[in-house]
DNA sequence: CCAAAACTTGTAATCGATTACATCTACTGT
DNA sequence: ACAGTAGATGTAATCGATTACAAGTTTTGG
């Protein structure tokens, strides 16, 4: 077998072969690929045209074992087959492979054989860096172990009590305060939430802001009008929300769902039940996904800066990656949220 | 620079450190670990209790480096932010992670500099096999000088006239063709197609199998229903084949989308403009995506098997990356879409 | 009871790059 | 013209694991 497998990669070009054909050593090889001006004109030209006739390209592992870093960061989502992190996504890749760092993908899927997995996955060394996109920080003992050189950053979701990791994220207690507060704005007085998953604080913040907003009205905040039992942000736990809609005599006119999706299955389902949204409820959302311009209707949400935030996640990973020692500060960046007012609710 | 390296990293565990405390060699350690009935019960305990207390974990480069395996494919992707690919990218992580295998994902968008970045990333025997999702196979030059011994697969989309990669796709071609029959059947006449973009095989073969059912009901292939020019399956594609629609005086009485998305694109702009569907006009997707079901009206469609597809290729991926020399076959393997009528299209 | 076989462990080479240090050459200024 | 210095290049150690081979130990069988 271990015959079979260097049999196999038997044709890669290693810079012996360049310094062979160029003439020069492996040392000079080296020089003049990571530092050109510290080798003559003639010896550079000899090394490039070597290296362009083997086609040689430096071995990812080899260097990685020297330099003991490896250009590529780890990403964790949830796992959960939303389109949410679609976006979040592109705008990593695009920073990360714009600065040469490849981007390995891990989905955490809230299970513990998974989340070792991944530990082991940084304590092996095999990335310099790690975002932790939404949810819960694996709780796994080996996180803890990991060398404390990895930077870690974390996305949509903070740990509180910690101050090892950069955070990324929005205020989900004000912006979720804001959409209620637009809500009562439109005329609505009784206004029930759809939670996210309990698990996840910034559900609970959504919650948190629902409450605040309604308090803050002066408006009562009905237990009956509350309705938890959402596993993830999914259309399904949204159509769970439905039967108790149906349940209650003194129906709310708005619903404040904590994420679109979650939205999108509550109107479906009450849409099968010959409902018509807006006119016989109100319904608003939360993230807005692509689909909420393209819903019918169309979904008044709160724009969360996705790509932005993406985009800032991953520039400051690099830096902390990268930087000279006394650049590797941990940050925390938390953008607004925009109301972006569509067809779902209306004035009443 | 390299002394800060080296520093930050300076508490990982090496191999010494774990022979060092467990008082043997480093080749018994390593042996201990791979082989364990090759040493005795004594060794085998005393390397695995030094190996708890220190937390020790090989170093992925040092064993790459020798192995020549680095246990990771690369995924390409479009980079189109479009939700199809989610269930695939869940599917390849959930089967290659279990294998141990690390899920690196790039995103080609088309780019020629993107594309040549990937190519050194495998070049650089940075991933152990790759799996070109969806769309071109990147012709970029460097593609070509990959070590023979990479395995590369396609999904979604075939390369004709080559025989060097496994593919996993589905008939396009007899796939919608079904669609336009079931349209005929439900008595339509005249109906439209909102292309794929020209550049994707698959697109192309979406558009034929769309005449092919055309032509063998004896009805007429009118270029004015055959509407081209999308640049990718995604809403912008769909809406902007809505002026089209409105433009012809002999409208059709259903419409056949190449994508989920640009159907939900298409029906969009035309209920905007007031018009019921599938009451005025019916439409049909194809891809079943997530939201298909969720929409209003609930989407006919055609269903791929996403996730099917993704387990099967990332299996045979595997297979191909470890197999004993014989078993490096490629496949070719075709799945069959499903009919999925739902309510926008109506009979007439 | 001793030679041969079987088993366990250690030594050292190896994978492919980077880089500290040594060496050699060429140029500068007095 | 020659000491001194700057610049170019080569030699060899190194990163951390794996593994062929050697060496040492125990078991087996005649």
């Amino acid at each position: 077998m271990a015959v079979d497998r260097s049999a196999q990669k038997a044709g890669a070009v290693t810079i012996q072969d360049v310094a062979r054909r160029a003439g020069v050593s492996t040392a000079t090889v080296s020089r003049a690929i990571a530092l050109p001006d510290r080798v003559t004109e003639a010896t550079r030209e000899a090394v490039f045209s070597a290296i362009r006739e083997t086609g040689y390209t430096p071995n990812a592992a080899a260097r990685s074992l020297r330099a003991k870093s490896t250009r590529m960061v780890l990403v964790l989502l949830p796992g959960i087959g939303n389109s949410f992190f679609t976006p979040v996504l592109n705008a990593l890749e695009e920073v990360f492979s714009e600065a040469g760092y490849g981007v390995l993908i891990g989905y955490a899927r809230n299970s513990p054989r998974r989340e070792t997995h991944y530990a082991r996955v940084i304590r092996a060394g095999q990335v310099d860096g790690v975002l932790v996109v939404t949810g819960n920080i694996p709780r796994d003992e080996a996180f803890v172990q990991i060398p404390g050189s990895v930077p870690i950053s974390l996305m949509f979701s903070e740990v509180p009590g910690t101050d090892e990791f950069s955070v990324f994220d929005v205020d989900n207690r004000a912006a979720a305060a804001a959409m209620v507060r637009h809500l009562i704005g439109q005329g609505h007085r009784r206004i029930a939430h759809i939670a996210g998953a309990d698990a996840s604080l910034e559900a609970r913040e959504r919650s948190a802001g629902y409450c605040d907003a309604l308090r803050e009205a002066g408006l009562p905040v009905d237990p009956a009008l509350l309705w938890r039992g959402a596993t993830n942000y999914d259309f399904g736990s949204g159509e769970r929300a439905a039967p108790r809609f149906f349940a209650l005599a003194d129906k709310p006119t708005a619903v404040f769902a904590a994420a679109d999706e979650m939205a999108f299955g509550f109107m479906r389902a009450l849409k099968n039940q010959g409902l018509d949204i807006p006119g016989d409820v109100s319904v608003a959302g939360f993230d807005d996904t692509e689909y909420a311009v393209h819903y019918d209707p169309a979904l008044t949400t709160m724009r969360q800066p996705r790509t932005e935030l993406g985009t800032l996640a991953a520039r400051d990973l690099l830096r902390r990656m990268t930087g000279k020692d006394g650049d590797v500060a941990i940050s925390h960046v938390r953008l607004k949220c925009d109301l972006v007012v569509r067809e779902s609710v209306r004035r009443i």
